[in-house]
DNA sequence: AAATATTATTAGGCACACCTAACTTTTATA
DNA sequence: TATAAAAGTTAGGTGTGCCTAATAATATTT
């Protein structure tokens, strides 16, 4: 069994070897958590012990197949939550974050499952993101950015990179969620800006940071 | 904002202000936490700096309006999530205990009420309790027990005082649930035993202790 | 390569919520 | 009422998970 620490320690390092990082260090993990890296190093220490991860400065960390496990688990429950409040309660995708963080610590033994099976075998949580199968497996995440399409494509999109509630409540103000249709009017190349229509939305001008972050998939 | 120990705290002491108790001490208070009465002691202390209770050796613990309230609304949630788990995800009411024991702590300004809209405003929990409203109005709790009614009365179960694991599995064994049809046809003098009647069950004998702890409604 | 940043780690502390053991007060009983 | 039992309290200590400050090790510049 874990502590509630431990558990926000080995979800944030699944979170981080998903994303591709080479090296996951003390310093890229006190960031995600906003902590202190000596705290880090401390509870790596104790997550090392407990073999749920290995700890080699050189190398980094990296999960045992147990403490991925429980990653996968944790990550599970969230998006599983989250599909559940926006669903079944009617919060926006830029509410949904905060309450899943308290809900995905809830132990239980079927919860997860029966939450899965009540939520119809989501399999995508509102951001985007798919959602583990109780077994671990976890689909693939979509990875074509906005940024990364041409002038005159369209597309729709699938998933949030940042799922800050600034980035989330500036997608809500300009009438973009999950399935939104986007085409790309033109690129200024000076800053890499992109003028956009979006469908229930007119035209606007986001900033490339803002296509960086927009995950979609092109409508051919 | 309190920590999840203090939040338990406040939730025993209502319950047992509920229940009636004249002085509220440190051991009962324990008891029902299942800790050490030194624990106790020292959270005491902090809560009534807090303002959240009053604790005078003579006069025993009492909450305060706002240690009150928090209280409630504790309870809310817990009862609100057994409802949930019941009512939506198929749990048995002797299961929905421990997770809402952990859900009722999820922090969030609308996430109870919600909630309860979801559920299409449920009046009691699964095990027959009131449901407090959002202000904090609680209907009353039903107060007469199996063990009080004479032989030959008929009534339905409203609720169980005790809530554990082994006293609801001992009901799903009995097929007693809310709501079910009780007829006393005897009681047994030598130790207050009690052979019922259920409606889904032929007849069988239970304890004075079995007998105390079901709440019912005299059906006339 | 030397100097300078950056990053990692250790050491020492703190708050929280619990514990045991000792002591004091209250309550019950002989 | 004196004595024994129970309950309440204090003192001192523990583990968890965090912190700051100091030091050590790595990277990055110049």
């Amino acid at each position: 069994m874990q502590t509630l620490s431990e558990e926000n320690y080995l979800k944030i390092i699944y979170n981080l070897e998903i994303k591709g990082l080479k090296k996951i260090t003390p310093t890229a993990i006190s960031e995600a958590l906003n902590n202190n890296p000596a705290s880090v190093v401390d509870m790596l220490k104790k997550l090392d012990e407990k073999k749920l991860l290995e700890y080699e400065k050189a190398k980094g960390v990296k999960l045992t197949d147990k403490g991925k496990n429980i990653g996968i688990q944790i990550v599970r429950k969230h998006r599983l939550w989250e599909a559940f409040l926006l669903d079944k309660l009617g919060y926006g995708w830029d509410e949904v974050h905060d309450i899943a963080e308290q809900l995905e610590h809830v132990q239980h033994p079927t919860l997860a499952d029966r939450l899965d099976e009540f939520l119809g075998f989501p399999k995508y949580d509102p951001h985007g993101d798919p959602i583990p199968k109780a077994n671990g497996e976890t689909a693939a995440t979509y990875k074509t950015l906005l940024a990364e399409l041409e002038a005159g494509k369209t597309c729709r999109v699938v998933a949030v990179k940042d799922t800050s509630p600034a980035f989330l409540q500036y997608l809500k103000k300009l009438n973009i969620g999950i399935g939104a249709k986007i085409t790309i009017v033109e690129k200024i190349s000076f800053d890499n800006s992109i003028v956009i229509i979006a469908d229930k939305e007119g035209q606007s001008t986001v900033s490339n940071i803002f296509a960086e972050n927009l995950v979609v998939n092109e409508t051919l």
